[in-house]
DNA sequence: CCTTGAACCTATAGTCACTATAGGAAATAG
DNA sequence: CTATTTCCTATAGTGACTATAGGTTCAAGG
């Protein structure tokens, strides 16, 4: 009749603490308890777990991955959204690969340039003391 | 006679609370004052923060960068250190930038699939509730 | 000299998605 | 019944900022 917390994160690789987390932020539902007090689930909450824990290997946000469960308790719904929301991902995702191969080559750059002798001629640091360069963006994605 | 911070953030390109942030932290040395205790700043403060901005760039996390800059402080010591550094960054980014592309490949294809109709036939869902794949590494880097 | 308004000050809390810790209670195996 | 494991809550910490509140100082114009 249900099974503990520890075996729903054993079921879903999701860690014990963060599946509390998701509980207290509203993303997964207050399952039943037993008279002790302690958690007790059924095979919904390993489906909607695996779901979130799947979504966040692709860095959907919390906020998307709510969207995204919102949606598919309503399957006569149309998934124009759902859509949305994996085309907004893949957009973020095509320009965080762009600029991170442009980081690399610029680390590449300095690693080879660099003499490796004393720090007066280090092309790392040297590069990064650079201020001729543009200012570019911090972006997070 | 040494100029605001609102004027080494408009040199910088620094966020007049992030070089606040800096300050407190340690990261960057704190300045002298006016009679009423506005910061009051030089070159030095210019070049150590365009420095900074410029490893933030290419997302070394401000411990590294805290090694960086006391090298650089250094000019005799040796810049094994320095190549150390952007070298483990390199991994890094190149882990990152292969698992991106993985996830780049999954988010493609969950949208090409997807006929987008209703829920109950979106690809997008689909995917996401499948149970059936491997439980990748939700790595950070 | 006085006022105005921009820029400055500190301290604190919030962000995201967890992770860690403390201090205790419940469940299970022997 | 005891010992061990797992569970509970609440709170604080992570990194690198960002935002807010409430007050002070500076520089320029009149």
């Amino acid at each position: 009749m249900g099974f503990s917390i520890g075996e729903l994160s054993r079921r879903t690789a999701v860690k014990v603490p963060t599946i509390r987390y998701y509980e207290r932020i509203g993303i997964l539902p207050a399952p039943r308890r037993t008279e002790g007090r302690q958690r007790r689930y059924d095979e919904d909450a390993v489906a909607r777990l695996a779901f979130i824990r799947h979504a966040r290997e692709l860095r959907f946000d919390l906020d998307a991955i709510c969207t995204l469960l919102s949606l598919q308790d309503n399957p006569d719904h149309s998934c124009a959204q759902a859509d949305e929301i994996a085309k907004a991902r893949l957009v973020e995702v095509d320009k965080r690969i762009a600029a991170l191969g442009a980081l690399r080559t610029e680390l590449r750059r300095m690693i080879e340039e660099c003499a490796c002798g004393r720090v007066a001629e280090c092309r790392v640091i040297e590069t990064l003391a650079d201020t001729s360069h543009e200012h570019g963006v911090l972006a997070r994605s």
